[in-house]
DNA sequence: ACGCTGATGAAG
DNA sequence: TTCATCAGCGTT
């Protein structure tokens, strides 16, 4: 499988695709293909769990207490790649959506590695193909993406997801976010029930 | 269940 | 300037 067999000579989702309800974005996201361009090699996956991050009014969005540096891009133009540093050693990557002005995005949690497989394994330290992407923090390892790509343009750039599968919507599962001690009640998390890539998680610490 | 790790932003 | 917090992961 090479990179042209899997993308058909389609072009990447248009600006218009982000510009839309977040929730909406980040069902549609699923079977779609993250593709990463890099001298070193094309990485690419199947997106297969999302999260939604909505708005001021949304206790676990980075841009709920307003306008700051680090959520500077939110605020900014849809299918701009926000890619942040979390707990001392991982990145997350998200895709900006809603008009400009609007803070939101969307969290790709885990993809099914598809292209450059070796070159992931390379940079995730040899672990099993099962562990490569299956995480925020996994992906971004395994993609090669830090707080160098935050701001990249996802509609031109080496950074890039393009229509893909068209995921049934009885094999879609949705249910609360992961990891986050706000906005517990809000289920905003997707994922393709049955694949094997999906994120493992685990509850909150301190509570029984 | 716990430690690693450092940016972030709020408080003072 | 200090401090608690954190959209995660690997090992125990």
């Amino acid at each position: 499988m090479t990179l042209d067999d899997l993308l058909k000579n389609r072009q990447p989702l248009p600006r218009e695709f982000y510009r839309r309800p977040t929730l909406e974005v980040a069902r549609e996201l699923l079977g779609t293909y993250l593709v990463r361009r890099h001298p070193r090699g094309t990485a690419a996956g199947m997106i297969v769990e999302t999260e939604a991050y909505i708005g001021q009014d949304d206790p676990a969005c980075h841009a709920a207490r307003g306008y700051t540096p680090r959520t500077a891009v939110m605020f900014g133009p849809p299918g701009t790649a926000y890619i942040y540093f979390i707990y001392g050693m991982y990145y997350c990557l998200n895709a900006v959506t809603e008009p400009e002005g609007f803070p939101a995005a969307v969290l790709i949690r885990a993809v099914e590695p598809l292209i450059g497989t070796a070159l992931m394994a390379e940079r995730r330290g040899g672990v099993n193909h099962q562990n490569l992407t299956n995480g925020p923090g996994k992906l971004c390892q395994a993609f090669g993406l830090n707080k160098e790509q935050n701001g990249l343009d996802l509609c031109r750039s080496d950074l890039m997801i393009y229509p893909g599968e068209i995921i049934a919507e009885q094999n879609i599962c949705r249910g609360p976010r992961v990891g986050i001690r706000n906005g517990q009640e809000k289920p905003w998390r997707f994922w393709i029930a049955n694949s094997r890539f999906v994120s493992n998680h685990r509850k909150l610490p301190g509570r029984s």
